[in-house]
DNA sequence: GCAATATTCTCACATTAAGAGAATATAATC
DNA sequence: GATTATATTCTCTTAATGTGAGAATATTGC
C-alpha cells in the first residue's frame, strides 16, 4: 500500500457517526504514527478536503466546492431543471435523477412537491444496483458487454438478487422494449416509481434516468399510462436539450 | 512538493472549463510523466475523488457522497431546515445560510420561494470575505484574535477593500451592536440581505449566519424592522435547537 | 475478431517518506 | 495579557518506495 492510498483513506475514517476527529484516532484507526498521520492531514487540509475546527478535524470546503462545479456543469442538471420542475408540479409527485457511476447507482437530484423536503437528503444518496425504477433502467440500458459484465460482477454472486442471466436478460430486455420501468414497494414500502432513461439521441449513449415517485395515495389519483408519457416526454426533452446545448458549443462536432 | 501534494493537486485542473480531462493533458499540465500521472489518477479513482469516463477522467461520485454526508450531519442544516423554510415562506424571500470555513465564506444551504431555482448553484458558492450582508455578520463576529488576524492577512493588503483596522473595527463592532446587518447592491445590484448571526448560546460561537434577500420590489411591501426580527429570531430558534439536540446526545456534557 | 489506444508492469536508481523526540506555535485559563 | 497545556511542525538518519522509460498487457472501437 502506497503512501497515496494511505492518506487518501484517511478519508474513509470520515463516516455519519464521526465527522469530527482528532489526529490521535486517526492515527490509531489508519495505524500511523502520530507524525504521518500530521503529515497526511496537514496535505488533505491544505487541498481543502479536510478542515481543522478546534483542535479536531473535519470534512473540507472544497468537498462542497466541487461538487458545486459537478452540479453547474451537470448537463443533466443544467438543461433538466426546468423540465423537471415541471413535471413535479404538473403530476405532484417527486422527480428524481439518478446516474450511473463508476459500477454504482446515485441520485444526482431531487424535486420535490413541497418545497423544503429532500432538499438535502436528495443528492448523494446511494441506490441498490438494481431495485427500484431508477436503478433498473439505468441497468438495463447499459450496452451488450456492459451489462453482461455488470451482472457477473454484481449481481450474479449478490445476496441481495435471484437471477440467473436469462431471467436477468428477459427483464433488462423487456424494460428496454417499453421505454421505462415501474416498481412498487422494491425501494420504500409504499411507494410506487416510474422511470424512464435519458438517451442521447445522436449517440444513444445513456445520460441517466429521470423517475417520478409518489405514494399509493398519491397514485391513486393519477392514470399511470398518462404519467409514463409524461416521464418519457420529460426523459426526451431533456436529452434533445443536452444535444442542442452541446451543439451550440461545438458547432463542429 | 511532495508526491502527496502533487497528486492532490490533479484536483486543481478540474475547473469549469475542463471538467473532463484525459491523462496526457493531466501529465502535461501537471509535469508528471504518464506513468506517474496515470498512478495518481488511479489513486484517486480508487478513492473515488475521480471517476473513468470513456477515456477521460472527471470528478467522481465520492465527491457527491462527502457533500452528502456533510449536509447530512450538519447541525446548522438538520435543526435549521424547518425553520428557514418558515423564513422563507412568510417573507417571500430568498433565504441563505452561510458559514465562515478555512478562512472563506460559504453558501451552505438555499431556500427560495420557487421551487426550482437556487438548488444547484446555492450551496457551495463561495462569497467574498467582506460584502454582502452574510459575509459582514460572519467576519464581524469572530472573537477578537482571530478578527484582528483576519483583517491584516485578508482585507487590509487586498484591493477589493480599502479600510483601516480603525474603520473596519468601527464597522464589525456597530453590526455585533445591533446583532444583524443590511445590505444593499453589495453583492448584486438591485438585492437586499439582511442577516443575522447563529450564535450558540452556551459558548457564545458563531456556528454561521441566516440572511433573507430579495430584490428591491420585494423589499417595498416589508417592513424591514419586522423582517430583521424575523431573522434574528429564526437565527435564534436555530441556535436554540442545536443546543438542545446536542444536549439530547450527550448528556452530561 | 482485429487494430488502435489506453493502462499497467518491470526494473534500476535516487528521491524522499517515515519514525522518534525535541522545538515551536497555538489555544485555553486565569 | 501572561502562563501553562496541548497541538503541530522540525530535525535527522535510515530504509522504503516513488520515479521514469519502455515493454507487456488490457480495453475499446470498428
Amino acid at each position: 500500500m502506497t503512501s497515496l492510498s494511505k492518506m487518501l483513506n484517511v478519508l474513509n475514517m470520515f463516516g455519519p457517526d464521526s465527522l469530527l476527529l482528532d489526529v490521535d484516532s486517526i492515527a490509531d484507526g489508519m495505524e500511523l504514527s502520530r507524525a504521518t498521520a500530521y503529515r497526511y492531514v496537514k496535505e488533505l487540509c491544505e487541498s481543502g478536503l479536510l478542515s481543522r475546527v478546534d483542535g479536531q478535524y473535519t470534512l473540507g470546503p472544497r468537498i462542497i466546492e466541487l461538487d458545486w462545479m459537478m452540479r453547474r456543469y451537470d448537463p443533466l442538471l443544467s438543461n433538466g431543471r426546468e423540465i423537471i420542475s415541471e413535471l413535479c408540479k404538473t403530476t405532484g409527485l417527486n422527480v428524481y435523477i439518478s446516474v450511473f457511476y463508476d459500477g454504482r447507482i446515485i441520485n444526482t437530484y431531487i424535486n420535490s412537491p413541497d418545497t423544503e423536503a429532500g432538499f438535502s437528503f436528495g443528492r448523494g444518496q446511494p441506490l441498490p444496483l438494481f431495485k427500484g425504477a431508477q436503478s433498473k433502467v439505468l441497468v438495463s440500458y447499459q450496452k451488450g458487454r456492459k451489462l453482461k459484465k455488470l451482472f457477473h460482477e454484481a449481481i450474479e454472486n449478490n445476496a441481495e438478487y435471484d437471477f440467473t442471466w436469462k431471467s436477468f436478460s428477459q427483464i433488462t430486455r423487456s424494460i428496454r422494449q417499453n421505454g421505462y420501468c415501474i416498481t412498487h414497494d422494491e425501494l420504500n414500502s409504499g411507494l410506487t416509481g416510474i422511470a424512464a432513461p435519458i438517451i442521447r439521441p445522436d449517440t444513444d449513449d445513456i445520460l441517466g434516468s429521470i423517475a417520478a415517485v409518489g405514494g399509493t395515495s398519491s397514485f391513486q389519483l393519477l392514470r399511470h399510462e398518462a404519467v409514463i408519457e409524461l416521464v418519457k416526454s420529460a426523459a426526451n426533452r431533456i436529452a434533445a436539450k443536452i444535444v442542442s446545448s452541446d451543439s451550440d458549443k461545438s458547432p463542429a462536432a
